[in-house]
DNA sequence: TTGTTGATTTCGCAA
DNA sequence: TTGCGAAGTCAACAA
């Protein structure tokens, strides 16, 4: 990883047109060919960059970062401040918890928590318009869909409510009712859930997690 | 900005529960307060952050990062590489949209629009609160800086105001006059420029672009 | 402050 | 390869 920072100005020519005025900024040269131009505020996201794959030709004053699609990050390059390099070798790379596919999987495991007696059918039931989260019988043998959410809103009810027209025309589901799951239900979507009879339920990620007999620790 | 090159593992706690095993990565603290914690691959995203506002608590091998929703990003380091902190200044920030990139270059080409006998000093003239779009002379050899916008609003007039007042104290320079260049000036702008002595001039991007001799085509 | 929409979205997974 | 949906989406803009 090459670390400069330097004085430039920079044009993108691409998907847009874009323009950095002079100023003395961070620009990052990865490993991969993709290279990042920082300012010293705003967050994340560079003021421009360019994706791998790419590569670099640098001149004296000038760099041009070009990819396969012809996109162009043209740096042009006023003074360097500074000018170093390190080998970081290859990155073990990041373990994420608590997304929507392990809430998932946690209430495919104990849909029980969805109602008393409640056993799973299906994860991922098809439709012809994609597939339900979790498909459910409660304690009567009635079918329930699940949409799970991590945070509910309004046209993940719509969703739902898409899947829930298409099952009940299916004689050997119907009747079929739905329940919207999500870690946060916004007032929109609660709101319309309730027209369109379907039930809210706000999930407690880490009683979930408590509930499961052997949570597996990523670390 | 400082840039750290340190052996370190991460965790984030917040909207989800994360976690990056020990290796060696860089790590950016901004003068905004926020921290990026980038690998040498995977393009512009960080494998982990904290944006601002957030504050970081520095312990010898530990640093702690917390915002206001009580999110945590810990940094456990084992090694520091190297540990480096430059003074970039604010950036005067992007030119998003590429008809105002366009449209200096056009002016800077052709800046007898501006006025008649005008001639060009140079483009993105620096001062100490970052560059000036175009500094100019007129006919009598006077220094006239110009700011171009896409749409003139009022920061545009103040951002041009503060260059002014940062140019005017220059002895070679001085007096300057103003120019707020815009395809559309919105009418708090221009009172505002009236104000502060500033001259404004609505441009025709298509008449400028008539102008230019070989137009560039971008696309 | 809250909601809505676009992004050089990026990123992952599945068909 | 293409297409779809999620993202710690972020970020600008309107109400």
């Amino acid at each position: 990883m090459r670390l400069v920072i330097a004085r430039c100005s920079v044009d993108y020519t691409g998907r847009l047109s874009a323009h950095l005025p002079l100023a003395t900024r961070l620009l990052v040269c990865k490993a991969d060919g993709s290279v990042l131009v920082h300012s010293d505020a705003g967050g994340y996201k560079p003021l421009m960059w360019m994706s791998p794959p790419c590569t670099v030709r640098e001149e004296p004053e000038r760099w041009t970062v070009t990819n396969k699609a012809n996109e162009q990050l043209a740096i042009t390059i006023e003074r360097i401040v500074s000018d170093t390099n390190h080998d970081l070798g290859i990155d073990p790379g990041l373990q994420k918890d608590g997304v929507e596919a392990h809430l998932q999987q946690l209430l495919a495991d104990r849909c029980d928590v969805l109602g008393p007696g409640w056993t799973l059918v299906r994860r991922e039931y098809p439709t012809d318009i994609g597939p339900v989260d979790l498909l459910c019988r409660d304690a009567d043998g009635s079918h329930v869909a699940v949409e799970i959410k991590r945070r509910g809103e309004i046209d993940g009810v719509e969703q739902l409510a898409r899947y829930l027209e298409r099952l009940d025309r299916d004689p050997l589901l119907r009747p079929v009712r739905g329940v919207f799951a999500a870690q946060e239900i916004k007032p929109q979507a609660r709101v319309l859930a309730t027209q369109r009879g379907i039930a809210c339920l706000v999930l407690d990620y880490d009683e979930l997690r408590g509930l499961e007999p052997d949570t597996p620790r990523l670390w």
